[in-house]
Order: C-alpha cells, then structure tokens, then sequence
DNA sequence: GTCTATAAAGCGATAGAC
DNA sequence: GTCTATCGCTTTATAGAC
C-alpha cells in the first residue's frame, strides 16, 4: 500500500512536470509551434513515456487547460470570501488573469484549430472546468448589472467573454514590449480601459 | 509594348489571385495551418509557379497583409474628408476594422511565429505601410487627447494598440458563433465596449 | 513561366527491447 | 513504464523537362 502510494506520487510528479513545461511553451510559442519533441526535451524523458501518460498532443493542451482553469477557479473561490462588490470582483479577475498573461505563464490555444477545438469540445474535465467558471462570472456579472455598477445594456455573455479575452490581450505583450511601463501599470491602464472605455 | 503590357497585366492578375487566396486562407486558418497546397490549389497553378512569384511562404503573408493595410490607408484617407470629430474618425476607423473581420477578410498574424516577425520586420514595404497607418491614427488619437473626449492620461501608443487589436479581437468570433445577434449589433456593442467601457 | 516529380526536413505517434 | 529507433505523413521548397 504504501509502495503502491509512493509510486503514485512518483508518477503523479512526473505528470505535473510535462503539464508545467506544456504550459510554459503553450504561453511561449502557442498550440501549434509548440513541439513534444520540445516538450520531452524539457522535462526529460523520452517521447515514447510521455505517450503513456497523454496519449496525444491535444491532450497534453486540455490538461494544461484544466490546470489553468482550475487555478482561476481558486482565485473565483479566494475572492468569494473578500469583502468586495460584484463589480470589484470582477475587476479583481481580470487583474489577475492579466497578471498571469504578463508572468508568461497563460497557455494561448488558437481559436482556430479544429483538430484542437474538438478535442477541448469534446474533453469531458476541461467542458466541466470552463462552464463553472463562467457559471461563477456569471453570478457576479448578474449582481453586478442588478446593483448598476455594469452596464445593463450588455448582453451578460459578452461581458463574460471580454473577461476571457484579458488572457489573450496582444496589447499587454505589445505594452510591455515597449518598455515604457511597469507591469502594474500597463495592468492598470488595460483595467481603465476594459471598464472604463477609451473616451472621455 | 503593347504586348509586354498584356503580358504584364496577366501576370498582375495572376498575382492578385494569388494574394486573394492567402488572404483568405490566412482569415480562416491563420498562418501556421495555412499550407502552400492549399493556396496553389484555390488559385489552380502548381506549387512551383508561385514559388516563381514569391519566395517564401512569410512573403506571401506579408503580401496579403500589405495590400489589406493599404485597404486600411484609403479608409484612413476616404475618412479624413467626411466632415466629423476626431473621436468619430476614430469609432469609424475601429468599426471598419470590425466589418473587415466579420467578413472574413481580415488577415490573421500570430504574433508568436519567430520566423514570420523576422520576415515581416525586413520588410521594407509593409513597415512603410504600417508606420504610415501608425501615423495617420496617431494624428487622430493627438487631437482627440487634445479636444478632450480621448483620455488624455492614456498614452496615445495604448490607444493605438487597442485599436489594432479591433482587427483580431476573438469577442467577435464568439458572438458571432452564439448567433444571437446580428453582425451590426456586434459591432455597435463592442464599439461601445472599447470606446465607454464595461463599467456604467 | 508553368508544369510534374521529388528532395529535404520536421513532426506526431508507435514498435519492440529491456 | 522507460528507453532507442523508426515509421508514416505533411509541408516547404526546388530541379529539370517543356
């Protein structure tokens, strides 16, 4: 039994290791420049023992999503307990998911992948992970137009979507190529203009 | 002389032909799943006559991408005689941007791809072109600040790539895709998303 | 300049020994 | 389960005949 578990986690630690190097050259080079030959490189093993774990590569990418997913979901969980508006939170969310695009560490997938696309659709964790959390959004998106700090004229599903799109910005990336701003103000300016508009 | 310039238009149609199909192609699936196959097979010549019109794969895209910013500096210029506020050049100029991608026809660039950056960075005509948009906008967005109703405590280079990225923005596709709005809706939200913001 | 045919290289995935 | 070695396929790019 305890051979059993130790082996477990030995194997559950190997797993963690290719899901954080996926996700690492996922927010480098993206779904389709990144190679497993680059990913096995990276934790290394040999492509053949990445094959036990994932049995391909679109898996590996739904598993480094779920992970993601999973950490927004504790971070949604985290600010429940803050005291804080509806609005507030959902500027908390944005702020920190733009935190994560700027630490690199935000996998991108092209929306335009089919063979990938199918696979997400059809991935039964990552369906599960995605529609809680736009389930949670969604509460705060509802209170936060009931308590009329959000704009009622907005469809909710678009308010949830332009949060979604703060992990896939290209204006951060452009920003910080600049080098003109720190990375806690190019994250203010973007929250200014998300909520607030580009006019006066 | 009158041959040659037969022979001269021939070759410029084929040539536009060619830069058609990549532009759609690339609107569809993007740089890196577009195949060369795939564009000598929409246009009908074999792989090798295009090879004879450009060299590679990247000046292919950069071909498109120029003739599409050129489209985008005779909108700048066609806007520039309309009797209108800079504010209202600039709404107009983002919802061009938006009509171009929910027909299908904006090029799409990974901003990952090493090797298509290096291209087009070397590339003498689309960096003209893109500069003199650049400039053209950044004239607009000066004015703007300057009559107030632009932020001025936004950097004019922030308001720059926030309307870039009018032309990929993925909260398009997805509205697109729930097909509960019209095409015209779409955009009148987002316009009033990017220039007034999420928040009331 | 256009074609057919093919070279050259990269990639995802697997076979089979251990 | 992990490794080495390799398959099979796709893709970019070119050679050479016409």
């Amino acid at each position: 039994m305890a051979k059993v578990s130790f082996r477990t986690t030995i194997l559950q630690a190997r797993e963690d290791a290719i899901i954080s190097a996926v996700n690492r050259l996922l927010a480098e080079k993206g779904f389709d420049l990144m190679t497993v030959d680059a990913v096995v490189a990276e934790v290394g093993i040999a492509k053949a023992s990445l094959y036990k774990h994932f049995t391909s590569k679109e898996e590996l990418a739904a598993a480094a999503m779920v992970r993601m997913l999973q950490r927004a979901l504790a971070e949604v969980a985290r600010l429940q307990l803050l005291p804080d508006t509806p609005l507030g939170r959902l500027k908390a969310i944005a702020r920190w998911t733009m935190e994560v695009q700027l630490a690199g560490e935000m996998p991108s997938l092209p929306a335009q992948n089919s063979s990938l696309r199918a696979a997400l659709g059809a991935h039964k964790v990552y369906m599960d992970c995605l529609l809680r959390l736009s389930d949670e959004l969604g509460e705060w998106i509802a209170a936060a137009q009931l308590d009329g700090s959000l704009r009622s004229s907005l469809p909710p599903e678009l308010v949830l979507y332009t949060l979604f799109a703060r992990a896939c910005d290209p204006v951060l990336g452009l920003l910080k190529l600049s080098g003109q701003h720190s990375d806690a103000q190019i994250i203010e300016m973007l929250l200014a203009t998300c909520f607030g508009g580009l006019g006066s």
